[in-house]
DNA sequence: GCCGGCAGTTTCCAGATGGATACCATGAAA
DNA sequence: TTTCATGGTATCCATCTGGAAACTGCCGGC
């Protein structure tokens, strides 16, 4: 079962925080964003769990991290690839679901709502 | 955020053994499955964990349970309803996205993995 | 020489989750 | 009367997760 795609899939998907860093990263028009700047975004998650998010995520091939070596203080910056694009689009299938068949959220319907806004 | 559709779906499917529940209630023609049927198909899922997620999905209006008393033992036996017919479906693009991305694995490209097979 | 900002790291802790195992009530069959 | 099958419960326990809070190294500015 370890080795299933459905299950690696929810695997990265499910765990906390992941969702929202991968819309805060589609959010405005500049692809990069910094490590502080996704920290302020998230308001209350901590850098720990931040870090290790990152990580996963760029371990899957989701999120591409580049360091800025050439300014002081040395930056790091963050962006999505293709494939954690491709996944955000995944997530409105399960939103549509959602809507249709379960929660009817209207909040959810509108692009505030910081996990349900793509 | 709790409120949040997407959320809420994903804490759903993200349970472990959920999804191989609504696969193996989905498997077959009959569309009624007693308790010990799907025990048995499910292999090392304990008793406490089956039941669990099987009141998680009636709640959730993914699974109807009907009680059988005309008959000794008295069964119960569960079944999807549309919207837990209609999550397979989303569950199918989370895979596409898999194979397309990530995770090319032949295994699960194929109808003969109980976790990809839909 | 101290302070502040960046990007983390480290340690410890509490709660949730699932697994293992044993147990239970019912009623028919042997 | 014991045994069996059904559909669960009840308890205990190890593990896994994420949160809180403090700390680190680097360097530039004041």
């Amino acid at each position: 079962m370890k080795d299933c795609t459905v299950y690696k899939t929810l695997t990265i998907i499910g765990k906390k925080w992941t969702l929202l860093i991968l819309f805060e990263l589609d959010r405005g028009s500049a692809p990069y964003k910094r490590f502080n700047e996704l920290r302020a975004a998230l308001d209350t998650i901590t850098p720990k769990v931040l870090v290790q998010r990152l990580r996963e995520l760029e371990d899957d091939g989701l999120v591409v991290r580049r360091v800025d070596t050439t300014h002081i203080p040395i930056t790091s910056e963050y962006a999505l690839t293709e494939s954690g694009t491709a996944l955000l689009r995944v997530v409105a299938a399960i939103k549509e679901w959602g809507l249709a068949y379960k929660f009817d959220n209207e909040a959810c319907r509108c692009t505030s709502c910081k996990m349900c806004g793509i």
